[in-house]
RNA sequence: GGAGGCGUAGCUCAGUUGGAAGAGCAGCUGACUCUUAAUCAGCGGGUCGGGGGUUCGAGUCCCUCCGCCUCCA
């Protein structure tokens, strides 16, 4: 017994690789020398013109001594017709024993068929590589959620669109770091594996480096770090890459997402709302061709100005003129009536962040910088100058996500100890005394942000599971 | 963690009241030199997610485990 008994398919593709092998082809051949891909070949399309192609044989069409059949690449589909009197006898017969799935390169010209299609005659061919299992069904393609994520593959193989999707994230994210660095930005790398996670309040991923025998994390942020090289004099830097959330799955949740953070030094919160409005215009633009985003209720549009509001008053817009005013008691009721659950020892900024975040956020469609924050919400920036209960601070809310805040950056020690200590109270190790050594040896005032990528691009291209948006999305081990 | 839904051929899906496991595509055999979801004729293919139970009889009902989805925490 070998595997290929497994199952009658891998049965006779093997059957049909050792054919082919009797036949003198290699069924896992070598590099092959195309002209170009697919649709690039097309491009250049003119009767009579001779061009090499390769690709994946996706349909047959087989008619007694002739065939049509369709090659696929990442590009296109192309059409190719393959005839006994053009290829020759054996090469023809070991054709009928290629199986859909299987990897070939041919060669031969150009010519139109009855029907207009643009075909490639082919006067040789070869094997480049053999499927030993069948692709899914071509009409229907792959539908398992399940097994579009485990097997990625078949999903870009089967489903076009997806891989659409993933070329067009790769263009976004490769504009976001050309824009960046048009600007000045300069792009650095920070330790994902921290000896203290810090920069966010998040559970962070545990593990062990044997050699020091010391517990390491995967980093929640990269922002302590960045903050160093701001003190050690590099003045605009941006670190584009992944972090780890020791969180569940959903939705809007992967535990490894990309985050870009952005820090400016001698700018601020101002020159960050300039710097992401400018940024994701760009994006929107130049990969996905508009501002204007889906269509009825949930459209988005991103023309700038976008509209800026005070966190308090947009509360008192949607619960009331006097919500600051009333008693305690009063807003949890108001809360209780909206269906959310409070705890009866939460205090009025709590209750009110709780109806912010499950009822106000989401009904934040077109971009909106909702500002001036409560302190207790934020321990890494600064106050406002005019009023030191809430923080100079955005939050960029588009389509209801919260797409990216930026700050003007806190670069008082003394300060930064009294937050960090009245953050962990209760386990004053927790205190990144190293980063505060590093601010005492003085840190430019300076703006700094934090996009959400994973999310920006959902919005960007309307796709609404954020699995969709990465390639290799976790899943429970099997 | 809680509630609900789903899991049947390689893929996409049916399966009635508990009574002989199905279709299309894919595969195999044959015909066919302009087809394109090729067509026509014929043939094979199943651990009904795993395990246990109820029953004369379970894809179907019950328990349990696994995985996925949705909503909530």
């Amino acid at each position: 017994m070998t595997d290929t008994d497994q199952n009658e398919y891998r049965q006779q593709r093997h059957t049909n690789m050792l054919e082919l092998q009797k036949m003198g082809y290699k069924p896992f051949g070598e590099a092959f020398e195309r002209s170009g891909r697919l649709a690039d070949v097309r491009a250049d399309f003119a009767e009579e013109k001779s061009v090499s192609m390769a690709g994946r044989l996706t349909t047959v069409r087989k008619m007694g001594k002739s065939i049509f059949a369709d090659l696929r690449d990442i590009t296109d589909r192309f059409q190719i017709y393959v005839q006994k009197n053009q290829v020759g006898e054996d090469p023809f017969a070991a054709f009928k024993l290629l199986d859909v799935g299987d990897h070939i390169g041919v060669k031969g010209t150009f010519f139109t068929t009855r029907t207009g299609e643009q075909t490639l005659k082919v006067d040789s061919w070869t094997l480049l590589s053999k499927a030993l299992l069948p692709l899914p069904e071509k009409w229907h393609g792959l539908k398992d959620v399940e097994a579009r994520y485990r097997q990625r593959y078949l999903d870009l193989i089967s489903n076009p669109e997806v891989g659409a999707f993933f070329v067009k994230r790769s263009q976004a994210i490769s504009e976001i770091r050309s824009f960046l660095r048009s600007q000045g930005f300069l792009e650095v790398e920070t330790p994902m594996m921290q000896p203290q996670p810090g920069g966010a309040t998040a559970k962070p991923f545990k593990t062990h480096w044997n050699a020091l025998n010391t517990d390491m994390y995967l980093r929640i942020a990269p922002e302590l770090y960045l903050k160093r090289l701001l003190i050690g004099g590099f003045d605009k830097v941006f670190e584009l890459n992944r972090n780890f959330r020791n969180e569940g799955l959903s939705r809007n949740h992967n535990p490894e997402f990309t985050m870009l953070e952005i820090y400016h030094a001698y700018s601020n919160v101002g020159g960050m709302k300039k710097l992401i409005c400018d940024l994701i215009t760009h994006v929107a633009q130049t990969v996905f061709g508009s501002l204007k985003i889906g269509e009825g209720e949930n459209a988005i549009d991103l023309t700038l100005p976008w509209r800026e509001v005070p966190y308090r008053d947009l509360v008192r817009e949607r619960m009331g003129d006097d919500w600051y005013e009333q008693p305690i008691e009063k807003a949890r009721e108001k809360a209780l009536e909206l269906g959310l659950e409070v705890e009866p020892d939460w205090n009025m900024m709590m209750v009110t962040h709780e109806i912010y975040e499950k009822t106000i956020e989401r009904t934040l469609i077109n971009p909106t910088f909702v500002t001036r924050l409560p302190m207790e919400l934020i321990p890494l920036a600064r106050t406002c100058e005019d009023d030191d209960t809430v923080i100079d601070v955005f939050e960029l809310e588009i389509g209801g996500k919260e797409i990216a805040p930026g700050y003007t950056e806190l670069n008082d020690p003394i300060k930064q100890r009294q937050r960090l200590e009245g953050q962990d109270g209760d386990d004053p190790h927790k205190v990144d005394e190293d980063f505060v050594t590093a601010l005492e040896h003085g840190m430019p005032p300076a703006g700094g942000m934090g996009v959400g990528i994973d999310r920006l691009l959902m919005i960007l291209s309307g796709i609404d599971a954020i699995r969709d948006v990465i390639l290799f999305p976790q899943l429970r081990p099997k």
